[in-house]
RNA sequence: GCGGACGUGGCGAAAUCGGUAGACGCAGCGGACUUAAAAUCCGCUUGCCCAACGGCAGUGCGGGUUCGAGUCCCGCCGUCCGCACCA
């Protein structure tokens, strides 16, 4: 008599059961091996979505597979706390961002539980907690007093009508997002971290990462940029200045035909003083955000300043010094030598200048010094029209400049990291206060670790743009710690990537006098699978990098890398819908083509990334308790791969809910458990499943995993009884336990079992059984397919040959004439080649 | 602008080492069961040609290597993601 799984009763009676006995909780000195398993922390914006249900159900049954392969698991959550979004909620809803932040952790955690995850909840923070962020800020001067932070003047972006710094998610085509003016770049002094001192060990740390995608690796690569190239300097005719270039490209130097220098290159710096007209073009320079976009993409504009540079390998050319907007104070020495022959940008800009464009690098057989077309060349080929280097390739060219210039004294070889040093300051409230005081006499000064945490007061309004903590009456003056005498709190807070730069370690271990434990530590890192969205394949993962090296260098812990494996899963997708007034509808206002409210039919647009501004967001909560935690979980881990996107659909999670269905009424299903004969198909079919899923869980390949499934039912669904398919059943409820784990509890529970199915055993396979004994061979004729044989495995290559040439199809295809070769894989096919 | 990826039926995909393209799921069509519906079960399902046997074409486009290419090489096109203050 087969009944229906009850999801909605099965989720909270086994959801209770694991959090009463603590299932899930992990030991820190367990004797068995250690796994850690972990997902990046969401940010508590208010709900759980589908991208994170996605991201926790891989996780999750990775970490649930790895307890049934006898590992102690270490598979915690937390909240990813401050941020933007509190302040803004702040601001238009009038709440405390701490209030707002905590609400919104109880609704998601209660969402998380609902899905069933094998979360270690004893374990649990936020970074929003004096108790996190006090531990953090004892880091941060643990970092100061070893020098890896420094202070230094950057730009951010200005609003100049509500007077106040913008990220650049607030500036929108340029404008402000609240005030709508044209933002400009300002200079602020700005706390820093080192992590240029580690951009070697950062790169060739990449390495070793053999658990990491190679794309991820590659953009942190491009993203450190390593680049070797010359140094060197240029005199000024009739002055004494001197300007110091970095190029990659020093076999190139007698193509150069300007020198461009930054806005804030202290060179454009000093004629802005004499020259309204340089001012001007500064001021110019400064319109516009900050971000690399933005910068790279706008006009390239110059401006000529009257100097000229003298070429160090031949005085007689001169050549015109140029402010330019597109060249970055921040790389390489602010200055560059612009060659537009091998170089777009140059290209354009001495098109646009009218400067000259001289070919010094031979394009096949193009060699001559005239320059034509738009389109600069940077491939490979022989010197021309460069003197000493005529005829050398490239690379022994850039290396013959550099001997030379070192040779000569006028620069030298050097090597230069696109990467730059990490700006954590932010003029916000809702982050962790820096933990320093300013004071006339001492300068900065470090709060003494006893009064750590510095606390964020409660008592802020939003009511005015800029940083609260900024025109608190009373938080910002205090004592200098040194001297005594009255001084001002450092007002910025930290950037959220600090705090998300070590939260993976005070999971591992949580004293409350310090940061963690040492030894703790060091017994769960690194995470041996880490797995989030690939939007942070580089900040969040190089500055965790960069973190976990800091305090390796400051000996606090004995970790290289954090993440020994790597996993970036796509996002959750979903059909757009349109009204027949052209707005956009969610899904829940559309059905079959119609526009419920209207009556009218709609429009189906493309499947996009889930967001609030298309409407086309599914609210997990509701689908949950409509087809129960499983059958939500299933339909993350089918179909899709992982690392693609997964387009949500409402047939698909009745597909899901269907199967759940399917497999309660085959454990329910009383007929097997009788009968005694073996069943050798589902014997074979059962220890090749339990093989292939138990490897493609490991390669985080669900959707294989799940076809694998899907077949095995489909086998012991149609299977008479036997004895074979009553093993098959059983053992099938471990099998998909990691995945729909609330089924498989309730059938191993009505099955008789004792104990839980998550703590059982995962299944033992008998390797007798994963070999098949006969194979189908394909026979082709010239590559293409015209019958099949099936053959005992390991047939020899005459004996294959011979039947191919025996089958009547093979005969009339080939029309009586022998093939002129004939070509044996053995187990996989023959190719008669006629 | 720079950097990274992806592209296979109506849809999501599989093909792990260059060896039978489309496993498995969704949708669709036909059938069984039912007074009816739901649920469930069975069958079909890349396109074109053929009564059938079977044949031809086919993995974004154009070339190439090979007995054999979704897979390797060269050149395009399209889509998506990141770019340092969103998290």
């Amino acid at each position: 008599m087969a009944s229906r799984f009850n999801a909605l009763k099965a989720d909270a009676a086994w959801q209770k059961v694991w959090d009463d006995n603590r299932t899930f909780a992990a030991r820190n000195d367990s004797s068995k091996p250690h796994a850690y398993v972990l997902e990046m922390f969401p940010y508590p914006s208010g709900h759980i979505h589908m991208g994170h249900v996605r991201n926790y159900t891989m996780g999750d049954v990775l970490a649930r597979f790895k307890r049934m392969t006898g590992h102690e698991v270490l598979h915690p959550m937390g909240w990813d706390a401050f941020g933007m979004p509190a302040e803004n909620a702040a601001m238009e809803k009038g709440v405390h961002p701490g209030g707002w932040t905590r609400a919104n952790i109880a609704t998601m955690k209660a969402q998380l539980k609902r899905l069933g995850f094998a979360l270690d909840w004893t374990r649990e923070l936020a970074t929003c907690d004096p108790d996190y962020y006090g531990h953090e800020q004892a880091l941060f001067l643990d970092l100061y007093a070893s020098g890896l932070v420094y202070r230094k003047e950057s730009a951010v972006n200005w609003d100049p009508v509500d007077m106040t710094v913008l990220a650049n998610e607030q500036v929108i085509d340029g404008r402000g997002w609240r005030s709508g003016t044209l933002v400009e770049k300002r200079k602020l002094n700005q706390w820093f971290l080192r992590i240029t001192q580690f951009a070697d060990e950062l790169l060739e740390g990449l390495k070793a990462l053999d658990h990491w995608p190679d794309k991820v690796k590659l953009m942190q690569e491009n993203w450190i940029g390593r680049s070797r190239g010359l140094t060197f300097g240029f005199e000024i005719a009739g002055g004494a200045e001197r300007i110091e270039v970095f190029s990659t490209r020093p076999d190139t130097i007698f193509g150069a035909s300007f020198v461009a220098v930054a806005a804030d290159h202290p060179i454009a710096q000093a004629h802005a003083a004499d020259s309204p007209e340089v001012a001007a073009f500064i001021a110019r320079c400064k319109q516009g955000g900050t971000t690399a976009a933005e910068i790279e993409t706008q006009e390239k504009l110059g401006f000529d300043t009257g100097l000229k540079a003298i070429h160090p390998l031949d005085p007689a050319i001169e050549l015109p010094v140029y402010i330019a907007n597109f060249v970055l104070m921040e790389y390489g020495s602010g200055a560059v030598m612009g060659v537009p022959a091998h170089d777009q940008r140059d290209l354009d800009f001495a098109r646009k200048y009218g400067l000259e464009v001289r070919r010094v690098v031979a394009d096949g057989d193009k060699t001559g010094a005239v320059f034509d077309g738009d389109e600069a060349y940077s491939g490979p080929g022989a010197l021309v029209n460069s003197g000493f280097l005529d005829g050398m390739p490239v690379e022994e060219a850039k290396r013959a400049v550099i001997a030379r210039a070192e040779d000569e004294g006028w620069g030298e070889g050097s090597t230069v990291y696109r990467l730059r040093d990490w700006g954590v300051s932010r003029q916000r409230y809702w982050g962790t206060p820096i933990p320093i005081v300013h004071c006339a006499a001492c300068g900065p000064v470090a709060v003494p670790k006893d009064q750590l945490p510095v606390t964020l007061p409660e008592d802020v309004s939003f009511d005015v743009p800029g940083n609260p903590l900024d025109r608190h009456p009373t938080w910002k003056h205090v004592a200098c710690p040194t001297c005594g005498a009255p001084a001002l709190r450092e007002t910025d807070t930290l950037d959220t990537f600090v705090d998300s730069s070590w939260y993976f370690i005070r999971f591992a271990s949580q004293p409350d006098d310090r940061p963690f434990d040492k030894a703790t530590v060091e017994k769960w890192l690194p995470v041996g699978q880490y797995i989030g969205g690939v939007e942070h394949a580089i900040l969040h993962l190089l500055y965790a990098r960069f973190w976990t090296r800091a305090l390796k260098h400051l000996g606090m812990i004995d970790v290289d890398e954090p993440f020994a494996g790597l996993f970036t899963q796509g996002m959750v997708t979903h059909e757009t819908y349109k009204s027949a007034a052209g707005a956009w509808l969610s899904p829940t206002e559309v059905e079959d083509g119609i526009e419920t409210a209207t009556g009218k039919p709609i429009t189906v647009g493309r499947v996009e990334k889930m967001s609030k501004s298309k409407k086309n967001t599914v609210d997990p909560g509701p689908i949950v308790d409509q087809y129960g935690a499983d059958a939500v979980r299933w339909f993350m881990l089918s179909d899709s791969p992982p690392e693609r996107d997964l387009p949500w659909s409402e047939s698909g999670i009745e597909g899901a809910w269907r199967f759940v269905q399917r497999l309660w009424r085959l454990f329910d299903d009383e007929k097997s458990g009788e009968g005694e004969a073996k069943d050798a198909t589902i014997d074979r079919k059962l220890h090749q499943t339990i093989a292939g899923v138990a490897e493609d869980i490991e390669a985080l390949s669900f959707n294989k995993a799940v076809a694998k499934l899907y077949a095995l039912v489909g086998l012991l669904e149609k299977a008479p009884p036997s004895a074979s398919r009553a093993e098959a059943t059983r053992t099938l409820m471990r099998l998909v336990a990691p995945m729909v784990p609330h089924v498989a509890e309730e059938a191993w529970a009505a099955a008789g079992h004792e104990g839980l199915v998550a703590d059982a055993a995962w299944p033992a396979v008998d390797p007798a059984l994963l070999v098949e004994d006969e194979v189908t061979i394909a026979i082709q004729i010239n590559g293409k397919l015209r019958d099949t044989l099936t053959l005992p495995k390991g047939t020899e290559r005459g004996d294959i040959e011979a039947a191919a040439l025996a089958s009547d199809k093979i005969a009339r295809a080939l029309d009586g004439k022998p093939p002129r070769k004939v070509i044996v894989v053995p187990d996989r096919l023959v190719n008669l080649v006629a």
